[in-house]
DNA sequence: ATTCGTTATATTTACATAAGTATAACGAAA
DNA sequence: TTTCGTTATACTTATGTAAATATAACGAAT
């Protein structure tokens, strides 16, 4: 017997963030674009943009940059502030998984 | 800006329970029969009959009891064990909640 | 102007999950 | 032994979500 979680944030406008957007998050941090971020996760280019959108009007300030066009043909980046609230999302997390074991630990299952 | 979470207890073989599962077996407490309960759920009573299969499945000891056939037709009821699973659950689940709540204000969100 | 790799978007197709339909099995009581 | 409301199960049909396909827009550098 083992318990399980999913957390998520939310404004009044959607999700901002979750386990997958934090992830593609990341992976856009790494590699400095989203079409290269969807092909390292092994999501559909436009899975992953559709996440970005929600995630842009969910947000009250920007989490991430996009640049079209130019000669590397463009990128997106990670702001502060989005930097920032990942290390949270996944901070509280963990500490969560934490919390919940020790509760079923609390109540002998 | 508001944090959300589920919760489920899962064994090796498959979910216990989780919010949908407990919902539906307190259903069955108070009508004591899993058509019923299914109607004022309003789901198919397929679904909600496929819902106890997958814990009873999952469950090393059972939490519900059916009875087939018999001037009322059957029914079916809930074990003591089953009771106070659902109880720990939403202790749980609860207090999840709050330790998330608190967890969001703490980092300034 | 052309090229390039990217972001941005619409449209179609596939698939997994839920819902709907149908029917058998059961057993206490009249 | 017939009736009744239930549990139990298979099979078909919708439906919503993800995937696939296609294409436009962009702009720095050559």
């Amino acid at each position: 017997m083992k318990i399980k979680s999913k957390i998520w944030i939310e404004s009044k406008n959607g999700i901002v963030l979750g386990e997958g957007r934090v992830q593609l998050l990341k992976k856009i941090d790494e590699t400095g674009s989203l079409n290269k971020a969807s092909k390292v996760l092994n999501i559909s280019y436009q899975k992953a943009w559709r996440l970005l959108d929600e995630i842009n009007k969910a947000a009250e300030k920007p989490l991430i940059e996009s640049k079209i066009g130019g000669l590397k043909g463009g990128g997106t980046s990670l702001t502060p502030y989005g930097k920032s609230l990942i290390v949270i999302f996944e901070t509280i997390n963990k500490d969560c998984w934490k919390f919940l074991d020790e509760q079923l630990k609390k109540h002998a299952l």
